[in-house]
DNA sequence: TCTCCTTCTATTGTATACAATTGCTCTGCG
DNA sequence: CGCAGAGCAATTGTATACAATAGAAGGAGA
């Protein structure tokens, strides 16, 4: 079922996979996040290695990865099973990346040049387009979106960001509930985004993190209005 | 030569590891840290095998898993070598580490019992034993401390929080230069802890919050006088 | 019928052999 | 003398077989 997605549900980090324990991630990856995975559900090796088409050792190695971003996890006696999060938990993740993304955008406005802010303004002329319109394009405007926070974080020129940071972005818990943004929120984040690039330009980063701050929180809550009541009603 | 070293040294995680991929991981953890490793250094894993006693299999385990930590760095073909930090990664390791330590103080003074607040007057009377006299006692007060601030992580009840935060403590940059800490510094660490209890009992966050994140940034300072001044010398 | 123990099975962990890739050296040509 | 390319050596990546371990099932005794 991958194969069938756009590329914009992938991860930002390699486009080619030449290995197979790449390749292994994607798929479990995808499996998770997109395919008939469920929360808390069992999963062994070996059937995760029937799902990625390749051995146990490529697999173990795309496990390991999955584990540090929490997707997977392993029991007291090492069972594997897809993660299933509490709502604290969501709320902290969000709070995590509403700190971090506000670090990285500090340290974007302080080394931020010519060449990014154009780079920047491009990328969010499309995603602009792209929501611009009565049936916003969900699609491109996720792809756009993660161009956007990934040349920030590319700006902010920090390796340990760049390692922690990705595995608080894309989630299941974000991801299934994209389509329910309304026009406004993904409207709201355009503008957002204008004003990041107005303080970068400004190279003031205190506007900067402030304007990420917000960014990110209103997501949450968004998701939040999203989610929790339509789970209550 | 990591058998000859004070439990204190070692990771907080596991005491016991029986698993041949935990003995790699504690092996070259400490050949990076306390062994004959320098910054830069190329390794095989065949070496590293060697160094740990077990086969490349587990040792490609605990490579990825200091991998994560930017403890080993691989280049872009796949080369292993010991990481070298440059000053603004320092400088950006402990920014990070005061955002998310600080937070997770604050977390930890909504979550506090009077359990808690015990283990941690206990915990900080070694501490402070330790450094309240002539000859300070490093090693005890090391260990202390690591079990100080892993109080305050357990009680933050945020499995985000401690997955994140260990990568950024204990690092061979701090740990070469514990040592020159001043007896000032040890006792005001000892005062801080015992104002973060306070903050504690009092379930005041932002108090607590605030006190976490001048601890660690004046242990950023005292480490920055300790070492760019010598260095510079 | 419940509990404890034993046995068996499923699953994870490790070693080893081999494949694929990368870097290096040495040679031949310009 | 410099450089490009071929072959070789070193290193990483993958598959498979086997070992160790945890869970489950079944049976004996109270």
């Amino acid at each position: 079922m991958p194969d069938d997605l756009p590329n914009a549900v992938y991860s930002a980090n390699s486009l080619f996979m030449s290995r197979a324990s790449d390749t292994a991630y994607e798929k479990i990856r995808s499996f998770i996040l997109y395919g008939e995975a469920r929360p808390g559900m069992q999963l062994t090796e070996e059937r995760l290695s029937e799902i990625a088409g390749v051995s146990r050792t490529p697999v173990r190695d795309a496990v390991q990865r999955l584990e540090n971003e929490m997707l997977l996890v392993r029991s007291a006696s090492k069972r594997l099973s897809v993660a299933d999060w509490s709502d604290d938990e969501i709320d902290e993740m969000f709070a995590l990346r509403a700190m971090l993304e506000c670090h990285a955008a500090e340290r974007a406005a302080q080394r931020m040049d010519g060449g990014g802010l154009a780079r920047l303004r491009e990328v969010n002329g499309l995603l602009t387009a792209a929501v611009d319109r009565a049936m916003p394009d969900v699609g491109t405007f996720l792809e756009a979106n993660r161009q956007f926070h990934d040349l920030i974080l590319e700006y902010a020129q920090s390796p340990r960001l760049s390692k922690l940071l990705p595995a608080l972005v894309e989630q299941p818990v974000v991801r299934r509930t994209a389509n329910q943004y309304s026009g406004e929120d993904l409207i709201q984040s355009a503008k957002d985004h204008d004003e990041l690039i107005a303080a970068f330009a400004a190279r003031d980063q205190d506007w900067a993190g402030a304007v990420m701050t917000s960014h990110i929180r209103r997501a949450f809550h968004s998701f939040s209005l999203a989610t929790r009541d339509s789970d209550a009603a």
